[in-house]
DNA sequence: TCTTGTGAATAGATTCACAGCT
DNA sequence: AGCTGTGAATCTATTCACAAGA
């Protein structure tokens, strides 16, 4: 061991682990009790330099000439991710998305847990989900602070997404998982995460154009952009 | 103009066109006829050289001392995007996720459009949803054909996932966006995006333990991980 | 005077390649 | 003999800071 755990893992370390967590509970499941870096990244999806700089950020948790113990790195990457406690987690808006969330096998992996459950129309307000009762939004902040939530799903409108946000930083959450379609603007010492469908479509739709002008060998023209867009 | 537009916009920058758009589009709502670069990377939540750097890529579309025109950036950065054309999208998988994702407002922003639903089960199919009918998984590689698919959205569980991406890979489609909580081994070639509810709450997770952490000033010890674990 | 577009500087991430340990 | 851990090299991205254009 040397400069390991001081300070820091850079993001890009951290976004990658949950990876290599669910690769080792699938090698885990299986019985695999080491894995080398090198099938470790392969099942990861990733080059194995990488994984190995990855981990040793972590700590110097390899034998040289043998590899990884596999629950024991299952540990050391679930402990640097806090999911050795439980996190109370509440989301917002039980809509289509709010329902699909609650109800998502691996939502509650192995340190989540669904706290609680808002929205704002009364119709859906009593209505038991994954054994939770959906809670009227005009108690938004009371719930977070009696069952204390700490990271809030946004699942609601875009429209509402931002005024969702302001009250539960009010309350004192500093996590929270953006699923609507808005830019949220947060105080600092506030993590935002946003997932958003259409932005990972458009990426999609960006390559896929690549991958047909490439073919085609029509760079397409500028064209006349007035009468495309009808303005 | 310069060296714009040769070749390859670079990956982050193609990342954040689609936060551009939907900031330019909010702008474009309230009236707006001309931006500022501060002003849009402020509604876009980015710090504003990046902005006009990653808008540099595309080209020389703005006006010194004045800014850049909305519409006529909207219509740059869709047309960049492949957003001018329509993308016919199939949605594998008609569980709770695939229903919400289906419904989504913001799916079917300009530019895509829903052209099938798949499910294997039987009491789904021909049920409809969004004005369209659920096929039977076995239809997949006809009905993908069919109808010009080229962008597929997997929502089936983790188990199925790569079997679905086989399939529509060998039909031809090389755009996937994958919901399932599982790595999908894919050809070169082929684009694959990850949304994963669990990796964002692990990262958020991580951070939320690290704020923890510098408040109470104890960096966890390593404690007895066998006993932990109950290995 | 205001704001873009961009070289130059800095910071961060990935990959290479091998010394060092088992 | 095999595999980790890591400096050094490379590549990519961000930020600074200002010249040039409207």
């Amino acid at each position: 061991m040397s400069q390991a755990r001081e300070r820091g893992i850079p993001d890009a370390t951290v976004a990658r682990l949950p990876l290599y967590l669910r690769a080792l509970n699938g090698l885990a499941e299986r019985g695999t009790a080491t894995v080398s870096s090198e099938d470790l990244a392969v099942a990861a999806g990733v080059n194995s330099a990488k994984l190995r700089k990855d981990l040793s950020h972590l700590g110097s948790y390899g034998t040289r000439g043998v590899g990884y113990d596999v629950q024991y790195l299952i540990y050391q990457i679930s402990r640097e991710l806090g999911l050795t406690q439980d996190w109370a987690v509440a989301i917002v808006g039980v809509g289509n998305l709010g329902r699909a969330l609650a109800n998502y096998g691996g939502f509650v992996s192995r340190g989540f847990r669904v706290a609680a459950l808002f929205d704002a129309d009364t119709a859906v307000v009593g209505e038991r989900l994954v054994g939770m009762a959906v809670d009227h939004i005009d108690q938004l902040e009371s719930v977070i602070d009696k069952r204390g939530v700490s990271i809030v799903v946004i699942a609601t409108p875009a429209a509402a997404a931002q005024q969702v946000a302001d009250r539960v930083i009010a309350a004192g959450v500093t996590s929270i998982l953006n699923f609507a379609p808005a830019v949220l603007t947060v105080p600092g010492g506030v993590d935002v995460r946003k997932v958003d469908l259409s932005t990972e479509l458009q990426i999609l739709a960006f390559h896929e154009q690549r991958k047909a002008d490439r073919e085609t060998g029509s760079p397409m023209m500028a064209g006349d952009w007035a009468e495309a867009m009808d303005v």
